[in-house]
DNA sequence: TTCCGACAGTGGGGTCGCAAT
DNA sequence: ATTGCGACCCCACTATCGGAA
């Protein structure tokens, strides 16, 4: 029997709600895990990542996904994602399982969180490709092909009314939606307009409370900020880094800026972790910025943070952590005792 | 001519494994 | 035993270049 050919997954663009107006639309939501191809041939359930690599081993729960075409060799592109106890799924909660190179144990696994499969498309089924035909096409031959299981599921898609869905996203806690062109081929390896992606950010004002030089082309440049936000109590709070968003002139402009602010201290009420700390330089927390970010971490961390600009025209006690509780939803404060 | 897509290179949070300390 | 570092996963973004539109 021919071992299945290789794919590389199509990938979306980033985009607005704007771009994906009109008809002729698949509205799917975003899944927040690992992109995974999935090779099902001989038993076997082989997983590949994004870039190539064999991530099978992580996941041994997924090998009974191996029954679930009738035996039909298939290759499926999908998601491998952990659910938190709210039942979204949960970045945070997938990490331990991302690592794993060798099988893990009974025991192992009784630990973590168990994944599922989200089969969102087929681009190979028995001895021929399909990813030639329509996504209507191979989607319909998808959920004909894949019986949906415990550990995998083929998720719904909609219609056009990205708007719509993208609501939906947001009250479900998910990371928002991706958009494809019902006419559209799988274009293995490739990023365009055709599938685009529409995502969940929030943006929020927080303090400069100090740099770290960069490196490589940024040499003798700002690498990144360490930001921060203040409590109830007045209390400064370290969040995270921001490295990411800054145009040449933007470094140079707050290089100007935060040369005369330098001090000796670290400004924040709370230690930062060493790692952090290492080659740092602190500022008075005068500077304030609007950063652009995805979510907050279980250590209370900007997660994809990216810089918007400067915020002259705000003090720094606007920037407060009160503007990620009202994103996050649930938290409860406990943290300032 | 302009625009798009691919690539390289910078930066982030996080985990794991291994080598140096 | 601790620490530092790279290799992975997820990513945002800038700058550049060649080819398509």
């Amino acid at each position: 029997m021919a071992r299945l050919p290789a794919y590389a997954p199509m990938l979306a663009q980033l985009g607005t709600l704007t771009d994906v107006q009109g008809d002729g639309w698949a509205v799917e939501m975003k899944w927040d895990g690992v992109r995974a191809l999935a090779y099902l041939e001989n038993g076997t359930v082989r997983l590949m990542s994004r870039n190539g690599k064999d991530i099978t081993p992580a996941y041994p729960e997924l090998q009974l996904m191996a029954g679930a075409t009738g035996g039909r060799p298939v290759v499926l592109d999908g998601e491998v994602v952990a659910f938190d106890e709210a039942g979204r799924p949960s970045f945070e909660a997938l990490q331990p399982r991302m690592h794993q190179r060798k099988a893990a144990t009974v025991a192992e696994l009784a630990r973590t969180v168990p994944v599922t499969f989200m089969a969102f498309d087929l681009l190979h089924l028995g001895e021929s490709p399909v990813v030639a035909q329509p996504y209507t096409e191979r989607r319909d031959l998808l959920e004909n092909t894949l019986t949906p299981g415990y550990r995998w599921q083929v998720p719904v898609w909609f219609p056009d009314h990205a708007d719509r869905a993208f609501d939906s996203s947001r009250q479900l806690g998910l990371e928002g939606v991706v958009c494809k062109r019902l006419t559209s081929p799988y274009r293995p390896g490739r990023r365009s307009g055709e599938w685009t992606k529409v995502k969940n950010v929030s943006a929020v004002e927080v303090v400069v409370g100090g740099w770290k030089p960069g490196g490589g082309r940024r040499t003798g440049m700002i690498g990144s900020l360490l930001l921060g936000a203040y409590d109830h109590r007045g209390r400064l709070h370290f969040v995270g880094h921001v490295g990411t968003g800054f145009t040449q002139a933007m470094l140079r402009d707050l290089a100007e800026r935060l040369a005369p602010l330098e001090r000796r201290d670290p400004p924040f009420d709370e230690p930062v972790p060493r790692e952090h700390a290492r080659d740092a330089h602190w500022v008075e927390p005068r500077l304030v910025g609007e950063v652009q970010y995805h979510e907050m971490t279980g250590d209370r961390r900007l997660r994809h943070p990216s810089w918007r600009g400067l915020r002259p025209d705000r003090e720094p006690a606007e920037a407060t952590t009160a503007q990620f509780e009202t994103t996050t939803g649930r938290d409860g404060d406990a943290a300032a005792g």
